[in-house]
DNA sequence: CGGCGCATCGAACCCAGGGTGGAGACCCGA
DNA sequence: TCGGGTCTCCACCCTGGGTTCGATGCGCCG
């Protein structure tokens, strides 16, 4: 990193704001202010530009809003939002924009200095005021109702189940459990009709639906390497 | 409240970690550990009679674990997990099942009271240390919209993968689309070469894991009322 | 003790699904 | 104009998967 100095962009409609952060964060140590930007369009342009390690990026600016200025700039640099307002929406709409921090304005330049430091780091910063909104947002957000209790499935059901849906042909199956081709075929018979499937297709998709299978892996991860 | 003191319910399996926390916590002001529970089972139990204002819980416990005891006591008390782990999983999953905040086992006195003061308050304290977790579960979570455009999959294979996802058999689909079986086949294996998958339930997997299917409909969609 | 559910196997059957090879029609860019 | 890609279709073969009718051993419960 140069010299050890974080290089920070700052975007704010308004003047006093953006000068008066400059100060501030002029005086830290290990911070050194890049450039500031008047507003979204401007931000995305200087971002480019100067490539800073990190943005502080107003969220109510006009022409581009910073929203839309932070999803354009996501991947490219570390954005934290800075905004009066706390209101659960700007907060997760910034940071599904890709922000990784977010201040209010009456952060103190150190909570300031800890924010963009936790961001450089690989981490996040959400201000105590508003993550009350971010939980909720967890909490409600996506339904959730984790991995109920299948229908009448069986142990050993839900166990095969699973690696059908992990693309395991019943031999494999087999040889995976350690018992025969028959012993498979039985199951998967049974489970079949507990589901209301036709066939191992449906009891796939059943499995992903009811949330029992890993959608972790990449999309083709059976295929051997070469 | 009483005399202002905020009454706190310890639920950890480990007896070092439930003394310690009593005893760190007793020295602070404002804050008396109402009591001490050693599982899951107990911590809900214990909850229900002593009424403390807010549960210190452990998630890794015997029994019940804190997971499920926090959805129990969700809406009742207010709960924050205390745990080694900070995977996102737990985090998450944590949030989800109810907790307002969340500190890993290193946190300081200090950073315990803020917690329990701001979960009082009405607010929420996530250890900045797993914060990270959380911005990504909302940012990687609810939206992701842009259906990425698989492999080298034709707009035709991709309907047909996703009616393959619908549990349709290939005369369904022929008969959806209004095409040929040949035809649905012709796409079949052009989609299954693509994609690296040996059979429709490989494929079935895959589309899940694209997110190519819609993973709305309850698990037993298909199958007819009666 | 007898009955029930679960897990384990076997054998035989049938067919949808997948593999192969080819072909005609269309559109589009070189 | 000539490929190249896509969508459409046909015929053939063959295997895996799903179906059916069994059977055995185990643990639990009334």
């Amino acid at each position: 990193m140069g010299a050890g100095v974080i290089r920070v962009l700052l975007a704010d409609d308004q003047r006093v704001v953006r000068d008066g952060l400059a100060m501030v964060l002029g005086l830290l140590d290990g911070i050194e202010v890049a450039g500031s930007a008047a507003d979204g369009e401007q931000a995305v342009a200087m971002a480019r530009r100067l490539r800073p390690d990190v943005v502080l990026m107003d969220l109510r600016m006009p022409r581009v809003n910073g929203i839309e200025a932070t999803r354009q700039l996501a991947g490219e640099v570390h954005v934290i939002a800075l905004t009066t307002y706390d209101d659960d929406q700007s907060v997760v709409e910034a940071l599904r924009a890709g922000a990784r921090g977010y201040l209010t304005k009456d952060a103190g330049a150190d909570e300031i200095k800890a924010a963009i430091e936790a961001v450089m780091a690989g981490g996040a910063a959400i201000d105590p005021a508003v993550q009350r909104h971010v939980v909720d947002a967890i909490a409600s957000g996506p339904p959730e109702p984790p991995t109920e209790l299948p229908d009448g499935l069986t142990q050993r059901e839900v166990e095969v189940l699973g690696l059908m849906a992990d693309g395991m042909s019943n031999s494999e199956i087999a040889e995976h459990l350690v018992i025969s081709m028959a012993t498979v075929k039985s199951h998967v018979n049974h489970l079949l009709a507990k589901i209301g499937a036709r066939d191992r297709a449906q009891a796939v998709a059943y499995a992903f639906r009811a949330r029992l299978a890993n959608r972790g892996a990449r999309p083709g991860a059976w295929r051997a390497p070469s």
